[in-house]
DNA sequence: CATGGTAATAACCAGAGGTTTTAACCGGGA
DNA sequence: TCCCGGTTAAAACCTCTGGTTATTACCATG
């Protein structure tokens, strides 16, 4: 049974029967029942009980992986149905990075939100990697994501190329050239985003070898410490635009590394499991981000 | 409702209620009113009923996707379920391409078998691009395939490389370098297959251009041809070995090209997707195709 | 135009899954 | 030590989902 499967992900998340009986608005004998009559139909012990509440069993873990799946793609067909009656109303989740949340999605959404009203849009943030997996789980309906790679049930629409610049305090120093980067303080993403590694990579192949004075998770503390003059950084330039236009920071492009840039691709599932709205969302992204 | 999901597959898969009611032990009232309250629920029409059964609406086929993937999914958690309460019962579900069915995994199968005679083993044939596809969808549990491709929710588990052998009919001239294979006729796979494509891109390196007589989709077929004289193949070590020690064929492994061979690999989930059953397929496996 | 197939409807019934109430359990603090 | 606040489990009961059979309506076809 389904609802089962349902009140079983509840109680995880929740910690406690109780707790998930109420927030499925069910009485908490019900949940108990529910558990119990899936641990039977299943055969294994799913839930350890204590006075504290409930945790799961290693079975129960991987049952729970399980769970979750099922019901995103159970969730994944009501938003296709939906979408279908109507693809002007009903539920569209994107999923993509922090990076493109905040400085390619903003007008998307709001030409989305203009032109179709009555279509909640929500947002699930996550490397590429994440969204590529949550697309395929059916946790979200489209992704935006950098450097993706292939896959034969995802169909990819590249949108456009956000090139990455070098950005200063108003006022410093420059480089010209890739080369000259060497020994310059660069103030950088935290070792292992997918950004970090592509401006590690070409830098080495440069043979550029730039000292990283600080590391962030965050763009804004980036564009911050830069605007200190506290070094360097290599950003998309989407998201330095407004601050440069605004003389909070300065920045050039390097000539003789003209392709750098983040591929922002759209990435959608093959027709026969996309919704509606998913090609409403496309279309719009492609108008709004330009070719 | 799990339950409905299960009826509108077998009904898809029936084409009429009244059969599908027959495969589930219903009566036919009860998959239609079951299909009517899925409809209703998911606010679309799925299916358009007429006097010689039932068809696929676009939305429905859609959903009949989606449909398929859950229930895997729910199968796939019974299997897990199963094999933790005893890894050595329940059952477990292969994926692997022709050839290796043939050839490479009747041993494992028969040690298997020996070792765990409990455990309910079923096959499902498909390429290596399929048995991955399978492999997430919870349609299988561990796959063989050759040129795998790294999936971040599988792990890869290398068994041994099958030498690409080149064979023809007994006192056959064999080409003792790649180059000498051009002009010579070829019988080789239909095209598309990942042996053909892996051939034609060594063979087109090398500068050879041998005539490709027939394909075949069996290797079976092209054995036989081969044995009569009708020209050469390249065939893998594994699916050849009876017959050369039978002497209906000879071969030859071509100095110039000595890493020719297809790297078959063990697929599984990632740990936390995994049902214990997989595991001591996995030694077994390693065990009787060492390593 | 009857016939043999289809799906839909109606009336009815069993049981899954909900409720409330009550009990049992356990850890922490007065 | 003994209660108190939290947990889950059990019992008794009720509601309504999802099943049944019997019947009807429809449509292609011989």
């Amino acid at each position: 049974m389904l609802q089962y499967v349902e009140t079983f992900c509840a109680v995880v998340r929740a910690g406690s029967l109780n707790l998930a009986a109420e927030h499925l608005h069910l009485s908490q004998p019900a949940v108990s029942k529910q558990i119990r009559a899936m641990e039977a139909e299943l055969g294994v012990q799913l839930l350890v009980r204590s006075t504290r509440g409930v945790e799961l069993t290693p079975v129960g873990r991987q049952v729970y992986r399980l769970a979750r799946r099922a019901l995103a793609v159970e969730a994944g067909c009501h938003r296709a149905a939906e979408s279908w009656r109507d693809p002007w109303s009903g539920r569209l989740i994107v999923g993509a990075g922090l990076t493109l949340t905040l400085f390619t999605l903003p007008p998307v959404i709001q030409a989305f939100r203009n032109r179709v009203p009555d279509v909640r849009l929500e947002l699930v943030t996550g490397d590429s990697r994440e969204s590529l997996a949550r697309l395929l789980a059916f946790e979200v309906d489209v992704a935006l994501v950098t450097s993706p790679e292939p896959h034969p049930e995802v169909q990819m629409v590249p949108l456009f190329i956000d090139p990455l610049v070098v950005v200063g305090a108003p006022g410093s120093v420059l480089p010209r050239r890739i080369g000259e980067m060497g020994g310059m303080a660069l103030i950088a993403f935290r070792h292992g985003s997918g950004l970090r590694q592509y401006v590690d990579q070409v830098l080495e192949s440069h043979g550029a070898r730039p000292h990283v004075a600080m590391e962030f998770d965050s763009i804004e503390a980036i564009k911050t410490m830069a605007g200190l003059g506290l070094g360097l950084a290599l950003l998309p330039l989407s998201a330095v635009r407004e601050d440069v236009a605004a003389a909070r920071l300065t920045m050039t492009r390097l000539p003789d590394w003209p392709d750098a840039g983040r591929h922002v691709t759209l990435l959608r599932r093959r027709a026969g499991l996309r919704s509606g709205a998913v090609s409403l969302f496309t279309a719009i992204s492609r108008e709004v981000l330009g070719q």
